[in-house]
DNA sequence: TTAAATGCAAAGGGTTTGCACCGGA
DNA sequence: TCCGGTGCAAACCCTTTGCATTTAA
């Protein structure tokens, strides 16, 4: 299983963000296309400070008010989402082509993506149950990996 | 299927809890039983600032750094969790007899609890495939409940 | 007696907001 | 032109920390 940041391959063609915010009245602006950079060199989940971070990296005039705010219109028009990781920040994430939750292990602090395919048990439970939609892109599953396991055998 | 809140019923001893710590060479004090009564009034799950508050409401005198760090204490001597809320938010719980996740309906804000039976199908194949041990108490699914789905038919 | 715990006040960190100015369309 | 966006700075909120003082055992 692999750890959460493999080769990119991005899903989404993000020339079409621009359109996409033109489409409703909203502007393309050059943060906005920076920030979209940095997303689509991003496949795992990557905090809003991260990316404060790193837009700053690339352009150091970058204001945090202006990057929040733009991960809030791009979550609106459906471009990223968030979760909440181990420490209980938000991290987004460029929305794939596929929904996927989060795997943490709260010993080395790894993640690994969940597949709907994963959980599908779990989906349809829920849903035959409790008539509850469960939201795959917010799930996130805490626990212990294999290796960490291994490593320190007979943890709490 | 019950909101948050239902009848308390501890299921801890918490007069034990002074045991507990002294135990641990850790003392009882004013401050760390209003805490645990509170906690014991507590059957669902609280943030750190809810806690403030309703200490807050028994004695005024009541301040944050001890509520967090007995919250610190009772967590390591093992009497209470604590999760993820959908806001990201570090929430509470009085350790039950039996660990239990979270479900939350984002629309409502509602959150249900999760028995290990309602995931079995989970965490058993977590284990299998992945060899990775789900932490219950940390789990939390998001999604949208029944009601709200009734209610506004059709949104995203 | 003495280490643990408290209270205060201040720092911290991420995120949000108000507001005047700027600039896509 | 005009409304959306930006940048700045300050506010916010919850939480943590340092340190002198108090207190449980």
């Amino acid at each position: 299983m692999p750890p959460t940041s493999r080769p990119a391959a991005p899903e989404v063609t993000w020339d079409q963000v621009r359109e996409r915010l033109h489409g409703r009245g909203l502007r393309w602006t050059p943060q906005r296309r920076l920030l979209v950079d940095v997303l689509s060199d991003t496949d795992g989940h990557i905090t809003g400070a991260e990316l404060v971070e790193r837009c700053r990296e690339q352009d150091p005039e970058t204001t945090p008010s202006t990057v929040y705010r733009t991960l809030g219109v791009l979550e609106d028009i459906g471009l990223i989402r968030h979760a909440h990781g181990l420490d209980g920040r938000e991290e987004f994430h460029v929305r794939p082509a596929r929904e996927h939750g989060h795997m943490h292990c709260s010993v080395c602090g790894q993640a690994w993506e969940i597949a709907a395919d994963d959980v599908k048990g779990l989906l349809r439970d829920f849903e035959r149950e409790r008539g509850f939609k469960v939201d795959l892109g917010h799930l996130s599953v805490v626990g212990i990996c294999r290796d960490c396991r291994e490593d320190d055998a007979g943890q709490v």
